[in-house]
DNA sequence: TGATTTTACGAAAACGTTTTCTTGATTTTT
DNA sequence: AAAAATCAAGAAAACGTTTTCGTAAAATCA
């Protein structure tokens, strides 16, 4: 730790601490002369503030938590990108918790941010989470929250989305369009708030255009890479198997590729995909991927934009922000 | 904040501040039936200990710093999940800044650093990077520091990379066994250690098979990605072409993919390409893509690792370790 | 039984700021 | 010239912990 204080800078200079405090904060009760000394000193000993005594004192910690379920994800990379364009903007510093899509790492993560260390906490639930309680616990604390992508259903609380319900039911339409009469929808955990809308489209989509539901083609898949595979390779190695795929998340679409490139499915001729991605390499795959793209940097712009907003009181207490923004549909080979 | 605190514990229990702290801390000064009572009461309040006046108190953050340079980027993410695993772990809060590649990012996030917010510093410094004044400043704190991938090449320190040199080399050796003649290698800022690193591993193997070494073959990029674009399209329109690329960076290949697209120009009939790359998405590619993979999670796991063995002290004073971990050359076909 | 140790707890200082309250000196107003 | 206001600074409390030190009461020992 940096052992240069105020006190010591205060010997220094002759004079009180609180002068010298009071100098670098830019008070009028120091004169100006005073005050040029003060910065002079500080700077000739390079002296950093302890955070510490000026967060207990303040009550203020000018840092936020983002809590996510992963990072080595395109979506959550580009949004925590723009989470700290604004963070950084405003000063703050960002602190970083993965959840690893394990509800017991949020719960616990959230607990410990309830002593104060935030300021503001933007969080995407994780696929296991069946409880809030946590999440209001932490409300009632008063720290401003919001949820972005991935949101609870039953709280009130301020979010940032996208069209996922519009997004699924186009990315469905898209692919019956295209000549698809029997298309598989793979999915994460029911219990979150995107797999829910965007199959919610799908469905809609379906009825739209009189095509057989069948509940066998939802796939709900889980946080195992290794046993997705074996979901996905024994749904298009049946004889009846879809000749259409919507993937609700990107990792799902690369399995299905990996799949298709194993069993010798040739896509689009014998099935078809579209999925939610923000792969940058999507136009350059085999064939390129016709995706769903939302706009991850924005989201988390937004969300970060928000946060502030209610950090800094600017917003009504009593109003709930819900903030929804455009993913869009970009058509490729393996749509065609 | 929770308004919930020592005193306010203490007053419900009848007991001192002192006595409730050292029951939490599980001290063997207080019994064992006031500590249940303690704890009890603590659980039934949510008690959380104010994070600041704690690490005021005992001059301890538990918090790291990981200062990138960019995180939607395949590497640093992979790294960051390393270094958040084992964090998590030792039950350390991991702030993260990006410097976009930019000096003063850099130069100013080190120096709000130096007040004691962490109690260790991972980094991998910005193309930018020409002076070390601000790394040495912190050093001189004596706050751990630890460096990996993009470290400094003139100072003493803790380090984590790869065998870029042996990688760069073999990159190039294997494009000349593949039948090139005419090699290009697209490089950063020739300030960053893994850019001089690969470039001279490079060379040495035109050396080795007596090629021709051309300065204009090695072209610097920066940090705009339609000036690379254009960069490259000059490099590979021209009559006398490379037959073969090597990149340095994941996003240059990527760049020179677009750029064959755009001008017809055959991957690898025409020009053989490999880079270094942790794209997930590598054997997808049309065509599949060569790579230089390295264990970005495990530099991440290793750099943690060797930063809590500091600040932990374990490490003898007067050691430095350089750690060095090895990539995987990966054929596909985009070298074939 | 008297001396010593152990047990279980409390008082108070310390960490480095910020901020409120005083205060002496100077300037401005009656 | 006296009164009021302003200025520039210092003293001290407060933020919520942790930790050192002190001390009654109980337990152990000689």
């Amino acid at each position: 730790m940096s052992s240069i204080n105020l006190k010591r800078l205060s010997e220094e200079l002759g004079l009180s601490i609180s002068s010298v405090s009071k100098a670098l904060r830019d008070s009028y009760e120091i004169s100006a002369e005073t005050k040029k000394r003060v910065l002079a000193m500080a700077e000739k000993l390079n002296y950093q503030p302890n955070p510490f005594a000026s967060s207990l004192r303040r009550k203020k910690s000018i840092t936020i938590a983002v809590v996510i379920p992963e990072i080595a994800n395109n979506f959550f990379a580009l949004a925590i990108d723009g989470i700290q364009m604004v963070a950084q903007q405003k000063g703050y510093h960002v602190l970083t918790y993965l959840t690893h899509e394990n509800f017991t790492n949020e719960e616990s993560t959230i607990k410990h941010l309830q002593g104060g260390r935030v300021d503001g906490v933007l969080i995407s639930l994780c696929r296991d989470t069946d409880s809030i309680k946590h999440l209001t616990s932490l409300h009632d604390t008063g720290i401003p929250l919001v949820f972005f992508d991935r949101v609870p259903e039953i709280m009130d609380c301020p979010t940032v989305t996208t069209d996922d319900y519009d997004s699924g039911f186009k990315a469905t339409e898209h692919l019956i369009k295209a000549g698809c009469k029997k298309i598989a929808c793979l999915s994460l955990s029911s219990l979150l708030s995107i797999t829910h809308k965007r199959v919610s489209g799908y469905q809609d989509a379906l009825k739209k255009y009189k095509l057989k539901e069948d509940p066998k083609l939802i796939i709900e898949c889980n946080n195992d890479n290794a046993s997705n595979l074996a979901l996905i390779k024994k749904l298009l190695s049946k004889k009846d198997r879809p000749d259409g795929v919507f993937s609700t998340v990107e990792k799902l679409a690369i399995s299905t590729y990996y799949v298709c490139n194993e069993i010798k499915l040739k896509i689009p001729q014998q099935i078809r995909i579209i999925s939610f991605s923000n792969l940058r390499t999507a136009s350059l795959l085999a064939p390129s991927l016709s995706t769903i793209t939302q706009p991850a940097f924005e989201i988390g712009k937004e969300s970060a934009s928000l946060l502030f907003r209610m950090i800094e009181k600017k917003t009504f207490g009593n109003r709930i922000d819900k903030i929804v923004l455009k993913s869009s549909l970009i058509e490729r080979a393996s749509s065609k």
